[in-house]
Formats: C-alpha cells, structure tokens, sequence
DNA sequence: GCTAAATATTTTAGGCTTAAAGCAAAAGCG
DNA sequence: CGCTTTTGCTTTAAGCCTAAAATATTTAGC
C-alpha cells in the first residue's frame, strides 16, 4: 500500500466535504433566521423584508442615499430598488428628490412618517435578532464575526478580480 | 457616578450592537457566495440555485423522495416545489411516480439523464464552493462549521417552540 | 461643439418565493 | 359506517429578484 498517497488524497477530499458542509451550514442558519425575521415583520408591521431594509440603509444615512448607492449596499439590482422605492414612496415614508447636478439622478430620504415607523419597527426587531443569536455566547459571536470577516474579505477580492 | 449601572448598560447595548452586527455580515456573506454560485451555475448550465438544489436533493436519495420531503430539505414552501418540480420534470430530469399506498402522494426521482446532467454540474459546484471558502484554514472552517452548528440548534429549538 | 462612451435610473420578461385558498384522499373517531 | 380533521399536493395572487434592454443625461475625447 502506498503510504502517502491515500493521505494527501483522504485529506483533499475531506476538505472538499468540509467546506460543502460549512457551506449547506452556513445557508441553513441564514434561511433559518431571515424565514424567522420576515414572519415576524409580516406579522407585527405588515411589511418585508426588503422593504424594512430599505428603510434601515437611509436610517443611517439621513442625508440620502442614490439609488445606485442603495442598490450597493442592498446587494440587490437597481432595478429591484426602484420598485421597492416606488411602493414605499406610494406609502409616504420616503421620498425621491431629484438631483440638482445631476438630471438624471435622485436622492431618497426618509420621510418624518418614515424615520418615526422605522424606529417602531427597529427597536424590536434588533430584540429578535438577539434573541435568535442567543444560542452563542458573546466571545462566540465575536469568534464567528472575526472569521466571517476573514470569508467576507475573501469573497471580495474574489469579486473584484472578475 | 454610579459604578455598575453604567457597565451593564455598556454591555448590554455592546451585546445588542454586536449580535445585529453579526447577522448582517453573515447575511452578507451568504449574499455574495449564492450570488456567485447564482451566475456560475447560469453561465455554465444555464440552469437556477433551485433546480439545482432540487436536483441536489434526489441525488443524495437515490429512492426518490416525497414532494413534501423536498420541501422541508430545500426550506421552501411545497407551492415552490410543485412548480421548480414541473420545470424539471419538463426538462426530463426528474420524474413523478405516483404512490402506490396513497393516491394524494407523488414520488420524485432523478431520470437516468438527470442523474448525468446533475453529475456534471455537481462536480464543478464542488469546486467553486470550495474556492469560495478557500479564505478560511481547514481548521477556521471546522471552527465556523462548529459555530454555525450550535446557532442552528438554537434556531431549531425555537422553530420547535412555536 | 460634436460625437462616443459612460452613468443613473427605469422598464421588461421571466423565474423564485411566500401565504393562503382549494381539492382530493387518507386517517381518526364516534 | 359516516363524519370531521388532517395530510399531500396544486393553484393563485402578490411581491422579490435578476439580467438585459431602453431612456435620458453627463462626461470625455477630438
């Protein structure tokens, strides 16, 4: 029996499992926490997920964020910020204000009816999301947020060297 | 100055800001992992994240599975099922056999060219998956793996609890 | 200044997803 | 047995999401 072989190749394809397994882990606990999320935001604030989001990305930027700019930090298609802009603009709780450099471009701020059904909504739903994180302890939270930092920071390289 | 009153807080509202923290980088992550695994799986199949995942799915249960089964596996709806399932079975991937013991029931299971086209991709999805994660050591994801294992039976108790 | 390329947003077509309602068959129960 | 409840699946309506095309405007290069 070779003695080399069989280890590097066990050792490979234990890595291969490994990080599919990390990787089906990964996306449980993420579709177990935002089904959680959106059944509760559905349920208290008849509202969604992406809209609630929306909301959250002008909370921390009361001097407006661009389109393109939500559509960055939503991780979503523009086109799929204009269609969440257009409902929650229809509800009064952002407005679009159109650029005065640039004709094309417009700024969205949250409405005074916004930011104030925002602050409803947010204040309990960072009570969920540390209820449904409680299952770790803080240095734990720590440990995990560390080392998503580390995967995030690889995935980014990954992404700008397309 | 109070001398305790102030920790707590402090620590409290850490503990606040570092579980919202932590939830929005490990959404994060997931986001721009599937949204590579997304465009891959289009670009070199011209195939969705759902259907291979279904597919996924009946490759690991060679007996075929209940849509009801596919259902609680994939953490959709048995609504998103039925219609993910149509595509396929159109395709000829997959195939419904009706139950023998229970007339409402259907069993899905991968053609013989299902099981082919699905081999192929499955071997190239390994790979990217791993690629993916390669930001972390064997031992980070064993450690992240771990991690996530715990949150998920946190997560599950709850679900249970309902 | 004119034209070409780039940019900001919207529109469109198509697929995913959910919640809820509907339907048929099975299971439980008096 | 007959009735109710449950179960397995499908359908429906509405919203999310993407990729790609369209529109309008700005910027750059000549």
């Amino acid at each position: 029996m070779p003695a080399v072989k069989p280890d590097l190749e066990t050792r490979l394809a234990e890595d291969h499992h490994q990080a599919i397994k990390l990787w089906l882990r990964l996306l449980t606990c993420t579709n177990l926490i935002t089904g959680q999320i959106r059944t509760r935001l559905r349920e208290h604030f008849q509202t969604t997920l992406p809209r609630f989001d929306l909301l959250a990305q002008l909370e921390r930027h009361p001097e407006g964020l661009k389109m393109s700019e939500l559509s960055k930090r939503m991780m979503v298609t523009t086109g799929n910020v204009t269609g969440i802009t257009d409902q929650l603009e229809a509800e009064g709780l952002v407005r679009r204000e159109p650029d005065p450099q640039d004709r094309r471009a417009c700024t969205v701020k949250l409405t005074p009816r916004g930011r104030q059904v925002f602050a409803r909504m947010a204040q309990e739903h960072e009570g969920w999301v540390i209820e449904l994180f409680e299952g770790l302890s803080s240095s734990e939270k720590e440990l995990m947020y560390t080392l998503l930092g580390k995967l995030k920071t690889h995935l980014n390289g990954k992404e700008a060297r397309r």
